[in-house]
DNA sequence: GCGGGGCCTATACGTGCGGATAGGTCCGCT
DNA sequence: AGCGGACCTATCCGCACGTATAGGCCCCGC
């Protein structure tokens, strides 16, 4: 089993290569940056992993780039673990997406499974988290807007709000507006969807 | 790696049993409901795989008496996938969800990952295909009608609706009307959210 | 102390929305 | 031929919504 590791991390490179040697059946090549890795691609692997945050890679388009120049199953491991990433790098036929948290018996289990061919997604990472921080977004709210934008996402017309948090019709109807403008939405349908969208609720 | 598989088909049991018995690492133990499995599980096994449509399974129900029954590591496998299902069996603790229509390769692949104590679930199954079919719903809407609720969820005025598919605005607001009865929505926003949440869009 | 931000309220105006009613054209089914 | 369903249009009404303007309150930071 012939694995391509690309790697900017130094300790990262050593560290999983150690461990897959220590499986017989294993034999891995180690780069720094994407293009030491399109350089020794030819050689023939069963599975090339790339590093996400590497010299070269570019986002995923150094994914592409390594698809281009191999038939070879091709997979993204990340420090910086985004969901979204690993979203998109799937949409993209790469093989698997595979976070440095994990735990090493883990990490050498999934790069066998993946060089047998598999893809390979962590399950917790996948479905849970769509959402993690207060996303920039809800911080530019104040509590007001954000009850008031809970109304929305249940449909809710402006009197009914106001009754439910205990204020006049008219003060909702500002924060309504305040919130539109905060969200780019023209109406309350908009801000409702962007809302979700964004999943603030 | 010893496997107990328990399915109520028979010609299921018998072609993944061959299929683990040409992998010389595999031995199996094959039953036909989730009785016999509960009896045999204490015989010890590195992982349990447990068909999510077989006698005494009851739903996730069975997945949980066997999970109090072993320590082992216990997958279900189903036919009839339903992404929901898949979920659900994730979060109470099953390591793995594996359909029936995967590949006999990937099968043994995901059995001998899962078995090392890692979670599998398909990617495919896990990200696309939120939903399926028409669904009821969508097939109770006239064609206008899917149109109008299309503006609306991009937070369209019934004027502007009525712009892009060329009709007079009472006619859209027609179409708003009988959409929201139909969707049981009181106004346009629940209308969009309904629409949205049942992946109309 | 004074400004400014978040908050609540008020009045007022134009427009959009939701609903009812009523008329019309197509088309398919019986 | 008749009926019903999907569709389009029209007029009318009342209320909700979106916006603007203006005043007042409290609290924090400069």
């Amino acid at each position: 089993m012939k694995v391509l590791l690309a790697d900017d991390h130094e300790l990262v490179r050593d560290s999983i290569t150690a461990f897959l040697a220590q499986q017989s059946d294993f034999e891995v090549v180690a780069v720094g940056d994407l293009h030491e890795a399109l350089d020794r691609v030819s050689e023939g692997f069963d599975l090339v992993l790339l590093d996400y945050n590497m010299p070269g890679m570019d986002g995923l388009a150094g994914l592409a780039r390594m698809q281009e120049a191999t038939d070879a199953p091709v997979a993204i491991l990340s420090g910086s673990a985004d969901r979204e990433v690993a979203q998109q790098a799937l949409d993209r036929k790469a093989v698997g997406f595979v976070p440095k948290t994990m735990g090493a018996k883990s990490l050498v289990n999934a790069i066998r499974f993946m060089a047998e061919g598999e893809v390979y997604a962590p399950v917790k990472f996948m479905t849970e988290a769509p959402e993690s921080e207060p996303s920039a977004l809800a911080r530019s709210l104040t509590q007001r807007e954000m009850q008031v934008l809970d109304g929305l996402c249940r449909g809710l017309s402006n009197k009914e709000i106001a009754r439910e948090i205990d204020l006049q019709e008219v003060t909702v109807k500002l924060h309504v507006k305040t919130a539109c403008r905060k969200l780019g939405a023209k109406n309350r349908t908009q801000a409702a969807l962007s809302a979700k969208a964004a999943g603030l609720f």
